[in-house]
DNA sequence: AGCACGCCGACT
DNA sequence: GTCGGCGTGCTC
């Protein structure tokens, strides 16, 4: 580097914009200037922080226009050419912006303009970190079962990128599969990604992690602080910590020896960004492993579909691990129709007779009910006025612990009303059950059973959800009642009888996942039951006993309904069996996002076997005051997909709309479709 | 995203 | 007479 002048300075710049800016070097500056060191930039009328992502020989704007960076602030790179192309190539697919891209690899301090990149001294990372470095009481391995060491020995026996879908049913062993695998990696000096789905999840298995390898188990999640987020950051970009487990950002961090890639519970929808960029965390996750040319593994008991498709067409290799470890067995299934009995408070006669048994018996009892408050709409019965969200879509849902009407979208609240606000009659009547109200029953009908309620609303507090479980599984709670907080990962040895109180929203959904959701949080609810050796029985409340996959479920389990379902989504062209991005705009009144939709339309570039569909209305709508409208592309390839939105998008990005419209793209949706 | 420029209503 | 409302246009 004789001359730093003949070169320009490629960055991308903090700022919502899709291209990267062209700079000149600092001016008398002899420090090494490198790809992947932060800079201030002149930008506009400001100074903004970027980083640089190329250095090239020539700008193709005319060098009047070019500027030199203010400031390099790095005296060494934060970031490798590797880790810049995958972050780029993240922009690129899901349509994000390349500064957004390369910043959410760093820590927040080290997005702004601070100069200092001195890592803190090892003094103070090692209080951030857990390790297991003091324990040298050797730890007992628990016995492989056949299938789990088929696994292991299918994954040791290739080398190289590889995508394993690890289709294990709940309590079949997964995680052990994990520690082999990343005892494994560690011991040949490799360093290891394990992302999950949420925060909720970390605490029992990062617990599991430190006890079982002899590595930092660095942790990212956004409910951690900044500063334990960079501290924990720098353990694994310094390769002191062999393990980084963390939710879906967490895919973005820089592992200079990342030797392989997990990623748990991959079917769940939280591993997808639901606003603003949207990616999806797990295919961003074999992406990085292909790049790094290491094994990834994709676990889960109810795998999604496009994995099972995968794994079909021979692109993932498929372990199954179809049997519980150890003695625990599976439970049995039993339906219970509402339309042929008595139900009271939303449970029927069937299951009140089988909790009055398991509580005799001293059993635990789990109650599901994916609706939390006391009840989903207040009416009156004199004119039929309904607690309607003034800004949304949706009714206002009851809360008598804190007396208000809620809206669960938008966070409107008001008190209840104790006259109707229409006709000023006196009847107004909750309408149907949330947890609060099915709570409040069981605790008349059980009056010596304390009762665990476990949703957003009883679980606020921090660490109260820990405290809660903690006490579940010490037998404190008889009944636990939860929604889908109560669903995932938890293990609760003592429960013997899971009751499912409905899942029939998921039948008629109008999304095409719907039923797929239904199912894949049916069996994660009925995986809590029976997980120690006693058999545990999961009963199901519905008004379709008779719904076909519904029954393919029931009959051959989630493999049956798979099978079913990815049949049916071959008919009907859908994914996997095509690909999709979603155009997506909301304004202040309907009439402007259809519009402005519509002239999206046409300014489509030439389709060829893909297609366009709408614009129309979101599912819901109208949401926080905003009208939601979306115009869907379909293709049957990834390929067609990104081809058709790269010529769109600046085309889109040219017309003429109102300021207060707003529009995004979602690349692979997994929501409104 | 910021941050400026740019034209129309109620104030020292 | 101006302070300021937020519409729209640009950033190497």
């Amino acid at each position: 580097m004789t001359d730093q002048r003949c070169f320009i300075l490629q960055v991308a710049v903090a700022a919502p914009l899709p291209e990267l800016f062209d700079y000149l070097p600092p001016p008398q500056s002899t420090a090494p200037v490198l790809i992947g060191m932060r800079v201030l930039v002149p930008f506009g009328r400001s100074q903004r922080v970027g980083i640089i992502v190329a250095i090239a020989p020539a700008s193709e704007l005319t060098p009047d226009r070019l500027k030199p960076i203010t400031q390099l602030l790095d005296t060494q790179p934060l970031l490798t050419a590797a880790d810049i192309s995958f972050l780029l190539w993240s922009a690129k697919y899901y349509r994000g912006f390349p500064g957004e891209a390369v910043f959410s690899a760093l820590p927040t301090r080290l997005r702004r303009a601070d100069r200092s990149i001195n890592p803190p001294a090892p003094a103070i990372e090692s209080t951030a970190i857990e390790s297991s470095a003091i324990e040298s009481t050797p730890i007992e391995l628990p016995t492989l079962n056949t299938e789990q060491s088929a696994a292991i020995a299918a994954i040791h026996n290739q080398s190289g990128f590889n995508c394993f879908l690890l289709d294990g049913v709940t309590g079949s062993g997964k995680t052990e599969v994990y520690l082999r695998l990343i005892a494994t990696t560690l011991a040949r000096g490799g360093q290891v990604l394990v992302l999950v789905p949420e925060i909720g999840l970390t605490p029992q298995l990062q617990r599991r992690f430190t006890q079982r390898l002899n590595t930092p188990i660095a942790v990212i999640h956004s409910n951690l602080t900044a500063n334990s987020r960079e501290l924990a950051w720098w353990q694994v970009v310094r390769g002191t910590a062999g393990v980084l487990l963390g939710t879906r950002s967490a895919v973005f961090t820089p592992i200079p020896k990342l030797a392989l890639v997990i990623v748990d519970e991959e079917h769940d929808v939280s591993l997808k960004q639901q606003d603003g960029w949207r990616y999806s965390a797990r295919d961003l996750a074999v992406r990085r492993a292909q790049l790094a040319d290491c094994p990834v593994i994709l676990g889960s008991a109810t795998p999604a579909l496009e994995s099972l498709r995968n794994a079909q067409l021979g692109r993932y290799h498929h372990l199954l691990l179809p049997r519980r470890a150890g003695t625990a067995r599976s439970p049995q299934l039993v339906i219970a129709d509402l339309r042929t009995q008595p139900v009271t408070t939303g449970l029927s006669h069937a299951l009140l007779t089988r909790m009055e048994t398991e509580l005799n018996c001293g059993n635990q009892v789990l109650l599901f009910l994916n609706r939390r408050g006391f009840a989903p709409v207040l009416t009156c019965h004199q004119c039929n006025w309904l607690s309607n969200c003034p800004r949304c879509d949706v009714k206002l849902t009851v809360h008598r612990d804190i007396e208000r009407l809620m809206c669960h979208h938008c966070g409107f609240s008001r008190p209840i009303p104790t006259l109707c606000p229409d006709c000023g009659g006196t009847d107004l009547r909750p309408l149907g059950q949330g947890t609060e109200r099915v709570a409040d029953y069981l605790r008349r009908r059980f009056p010596d059973c304390p009762i665990g309620r476990i949703d957003r609303d009883s679980t606020r507090r921090k660490g109260e959800l820990e405290r809660l479980l903690t006490a579940a599984r010490l037998g404190e709670y008889p009944i636990l009642l939860g929604t889908q907080m109560l669903a995932k990962g938890h293990h609760l040895p003592g429960v013997t009888l899971v009751g499912i109180l409905s899942l029939d929203q998921g039948l008629h959904g109008v999304e095409f996942r719907a039923t797929e959701r239904m199912a894949q949080l049916l069996v994660q609810v009925a995986g809590r039951a029976g997980r120690a050796a006693r058999a545990g029985t999961v009963l199901l409340q519905t008004r379709y006993p008779e719904h076909p996959l519904l029954l393919a479920l029931l009959q051959q389990g989630y493999a049956g309904f798979a099978a079913q379902a990815l049949i049916e989504r071959e008919a009907a062209q859908l994914p996997p069996f095509s690909y999709q991005a979603l155009l997506r705009a909301d304004s202040r009144t309907s009439e402007t996002a259809m519009e402005f939709l519509q002239q999206a339309a046409t300014v489509a570039p030439a389709l060829g076997a893909a297609e366009l569909w709408g614009p129309a209305p979101a599912p819901l709508e109208r949401r926080a005051a905003r009208y939601r409208a979306q115009l869907l592309l379909q293709a049957p390839s990834r390929q067609i997909v990104q081809t058709v939105l790269n010529e769109w998008l600046p085309r889109v990005r040219d017309l003429n709309y109102p300021s207060q419209l707003r529009w995004s793209v979602d690349v692979d949706p997994q929501e409104g479709v």
